[in-house]
DNA sequence: CTCTGTGCAAAGCGTTTGCAAACGA
DNA sequence: TCGTTTGCAAACGCTTTGCACAGAG
């Protein structure tokens, strides 16, 4: 089983490399240290992408950080995720989804539902087309409120 | 008819300087610009806040829009909007709402919709007591659709 | 081989802080 | 009068930039 995740992960790996190349990016080990951590961590600041890749690679530079996470924007590669009460944190885009923030650990979750009836209540006679729906829902996760 | 306009924004601004004694802000000519910016203007980002109140105060200080809007969010008076793709904007606080942004022109709309509902929708076994919803919709406004 | 990416140091920019004087209550 | 606010200047922290070298394709 541990063995069948990795070659799951290992293959998700590659399907990034391929992603980065037709991006014009070229696959750094930096790079790929990014990818990997977000892949893993979910959502993540600036600063804690920059400590987990530290112990990779004690020495990128936090500038070669900024770079990367900018040129991955600008080719959608990630997003910046702004949030109520947080530092803003980033995530490998994924299909459009919403997201559930705990107001006492911080912590961001995705959450998939469909904003087709939302968007569309939500126009008015000044918006007739609107197509993006930037939801985030805040509250108290279980593990918070068991403590 | 301007008359009865006018006396209602002075109703307005009295009723600001209530709320300001309320939570132990002095009233400063300095801070009622900044309202009365804001209940002007309606969002506005730092910049668009600092130029208008220069006009009116043209020895201000970033120093003390800054100082105001800190204190003045951190009592509830105002909110700080996060918008994709623009920088934050601030409001004067009303009940919950959500926001339209075009995205061609930038401007940003409330839009007062029941939460409710997609509040409730949105429970997951992670969370069972969603309590705020932040919602920004994207679209083009019907001024740039014409343009 | 060429062009992009990296790491460093410096610059840049927005925001905050300390302090003396001014002002609101 | 007393405590808060203002304005200035300096400090601060995060992000970007320029440049020489390293590395990917």
């Amino acid at each position: 089983m541990i063995v069948f995740e990795k070659f799951i992960m290992e293959n998700r790996m590659l399907a990034y490399e391929e992603k980065l190349r037709h991006n014009d990016m070229k696959v750094t080990p930096q790079r790929l240290a990014i990818v990997k951590a977000l892949e893993e961590h979910g959502h993540m600041t600036i600063e804690e992408l920059y400590s987990i890749i530290l112990k990779q690679f004690p020495s990128i530079s936090l500038a070669t950080l900024y770079k990367n996470l900018n040129s991955m924007n600008d080719s959608n590669f990630t997003q910046e995720v702004k949030l109520p009460n947080q530092k803003s944190k980033f995530e490998l885009t994924k299909d459009e989804h919403s997201h559930l923030v705990c107001t006492s650990c911080g912590k961001v979750e995705d959450y998939f539902i469909d904003t087709k009836n939302i968007l569309k209540s939500a126009q008015t006679s000044n918006y007739k087309n609107l197509e993006v729906a930037n939801l985030v829902f805040s509250g108290i996760c279980c593990g918070c409120q068991n403590a």
